[in-house]
DNA sequence: TATAATGTTTGAAC
DNA sequence: AGTTCAAACATTAT
């Protein structure tokens, strides 16, 4: 469900209840879930993959994690983690984290972190990279602090796109290529977003998922890499290992 | 039916 | 005290 763009898909998805007031709020989370009546919706916001319900004193931090699930106007038929009602409709957030943050909005995130965001700043995420020469590239584009919103379908896909591979070293990869990769995560992501938002995102994938390299026609790896573990899928002949 | 997958936090173990 | 790592959580398609 998450990576950065689709969260954006999920905020256009509740503009509908921007300005509206909570009217019940029910669901299994253990947060105080009175807090929310009768409070009115400021805005939504979002960074990364948290999806933010901003109130007046406090703001809602939603993660959907790796299997979350929202509804708009509709039900499940099990527990909702936690369900809010307007006069208008209702959002019903499934297997998800839900925690309240106090104050400011803007004292708990650096949006310039955010991919999506117009504050993105790549050259902070440049800077940040040269700090950590020893990480694979894989997991550098995991880091929510640097690229906050890449997952791992954006991991694979930036990484085939530039011709680097998942497990080169931040150190060793020059920086020209280190200004293409981070500017393609941006890039893709923008465009994994048009494509999620017409239902055509997975025949899209280059990588992720696939078998074989459409560039030279050979058979992908498809390996756990990095400290992070996570799935990479790349093309040895045409993703250039830094070491 | 067992497994794996778009993710993160936590707390034990070093 | 700082790092590392496995476990926990949760859902559903294959």
């Amino acid at each position: 469900m998450p990576e950065g763009p689709s969260i954006i898909l999920l905020k256009e998805e509740v503009q509908q209840f921007k300005g509206k007031e909570v009217v019940a709020v029910s669901g299994n989370s253990k947060i105080e879930q009175s807090r929310l009546l009768n409070q009115k919706v400021i805005s939504f916001k979002t960074w990364g993959k948290h999806f933010l319900i901003c109130f007046k004193e406090f703001t809602l931090k939603v993660h959907l994690l790796l299997f979350g699930k929202y509804l708009i106007n509709k039900k499940k038929e099990q527990a909702a983690r936690l369900s809010i009602v307007f006069d208008n409709g209702e959002l019903n957030l499934y297997s998800c984290s839900v925690k309240f943050l106090d104050g400011n909005i803007n004292a708990c995130y650096d949006w310039s972190a955010d991919v999506m965001s117009d504050a993105w700043d790549p050259k902070k995420a440049i800077i940040k990279l040269k700090k950590t020469p020893a990480k694979f590239i894989c997991d550098a584009l995991l880091e929510q602090d640097i690229f906050a919103g890449v997952g791992n379908i954006i991991k694979n896909e930036v990484l085939y796109r530039v011709g680097v591979h998942p497990e080169s070293k931040v150190g060793k990869i020059p920086v020209a290529k280190i200004k293409e990769i981070v500017k393609e995560a941006r890039n893709y992501s923008f465009e994994f977003l048009e494509w999620k938002r017409n239902f055509v995102l997975r025949k899209h994938w280059l990588a992720h998922g696939q078998k074989m390299c459409l560039r030279c026609n050979l058979p992908f790896v498809r390996k756990y890499t990095g400290v992070k573990n996570r799935r990479s899928f790349f093309c040895i002949n045409c993703q250039f290992l830094y070491k």
